[in-house]
DNA sequence: TTTGTCCTTAAGATTAATTTAAGTTTGCTA
DNA sequence: TAGCAAACTTAAATTAATCTTAAGGACAAA
């Protein structure tokens, strides 16, 4: 899932990208209202964190204008007052869901699996596929009950896949859903990642779709 | 389903193109209005997506047109101001659909599918034909529930004469869906992949019309 | 600092798709 | 029915996409 992160605190920003990150989120990191509404407008995420409290325009008004061009988009608010107001307000506006500063970066991931869920995006916390099973809380995967470890690009990759099982991924869609902005690669890292993905998974698992994509059949 | 790509920045056009022709449409590019008017008159492609913003015709102008000319040719216009009143005019206009630029390849293909859906050009999921299946969510062909691996050119092809079952498909036609501009083929290929579909679906599946083209019985 | 894991690059190998070209067959028409 | 054009088949040549491997760098844990 590809997550556009608005805050204007750097420390905390680069903590949560960071820990975003970790956890298998592509992440945009920005800073401004204005910057928000930009990236929103390209439509090149699909979960919004907000933090209410930003520098130029208000954190609310921001929210309003999402949910007017992307009226599904999932958002979730940050707020570091414990004003009840502005909570309520948000979720007047139509934010899914709020955290309140400080909050513990694991509920923030539990939340954001529940949008995830939610959006369809991922069906459960265990999506399984024949012999392989994925289990989104814990990160693990196993082959016929055995636990395979997969690195962080191939758990994601994986995710993708699983997700849409019966669906094609395309190659960009993949790449989309395993770098942020400024990250992407040049040469041919998915297939490497693909590559070796494939030597733990049963054979055949992943079919190569040619000049397109990549996908796995239905359980 | 066949595009015309109306688009004067090269980087965008090329890369729209390529993304394009990579999700299985035939992408006509051109840069500027008045090739986009030739060529439709032509009623050369079933969906228009018009950039705004050309250097030689007002863009609203060239939809003004195209609409006279084929009032109900699906037009999806692209705009890089944010200027509203230019969409309003556009959606005035008859435009079907607008993207702000910049936005994602991929919610482009999301409004492509709707307009293609909804023209009945329709890849609709599955289209079947006595014993052959054509799913084309995950681009997998199978008969009689035995999956059938096709190249690229065959199953645009075999969808394309699916789609149409019962009516007859022209070289010309089925060569347009195959081909874009400047890449057109001197000599038999068309006949060449006919002949390897052949080779993997059922006897006299597909009906030769001589002199004209192809088609297949409807189920 | 050292160690190990993970990731990206790059290059070469491999596989598959596509086109070309040539020879063959088919069906129509005069 | 002979002759012609269209369509078919095959195989070789070409082009393209993908796969694999290995080397080197970045990063984090020990």
């Amino acid at each position: 899932m590809r997550l556009l992160l608005v805050e204007d605190d750097i420390a905390l920003r680069d903590g949560l990208q960071q820990a975003l990150t970790g956890q298998g989120f592509a992440v945009n990191a920005i800073s401004t209202g204005q910057q928000a509404l930009a990236v929103a407008r390209a439509g090149d995420c699909d979960t919004v964190i907000l933090d209410l409290g930003l520098p130029d325009i208000d954190g609310l008004s921001v929210l309003k204008q999402l949910r007017q061009k992307w009226p599904r988009m999932p958002v979730l608010i940050l707020t570091a007052r414990d004003g009840i107001e502005d909570r309520i307000k948000g979720l007047d506006y139509g934010a899914d869901d709020y955290l309140v500063k400080p909050f513990a970066a694991p509920e923030l991931f539990a939340r954001l699996r529940v949008i995830e869920r939610r959006l369809g995006t991922a069906s459960s916390h265990l999506i399984r596929c024949g012999e392989v099973e994925l289990d989104s809380t814990s990160m693990q995967v196993s082959v016929a009950d055995n636990t395979v470890s997969l690195s962080r690009r191939e758990y994601v990759l994986l995710k993708e896949l699983m997700e849409s099982a019966g669906r094609i991924k395309t190659r960009e869609q993949l790449e989309a859903s395993l770098y942020s902005w400024g990250e992407e690669v040049a040469s041919n890292a998915l297939e490497v990642h693909i590559s070796n993905l494939r030597k733990k998974l049963p054979t055949d698992f992943i079919r190569t779709v040619r000049g397109v994509g990549y996908s796995i059949s239905r359980p």
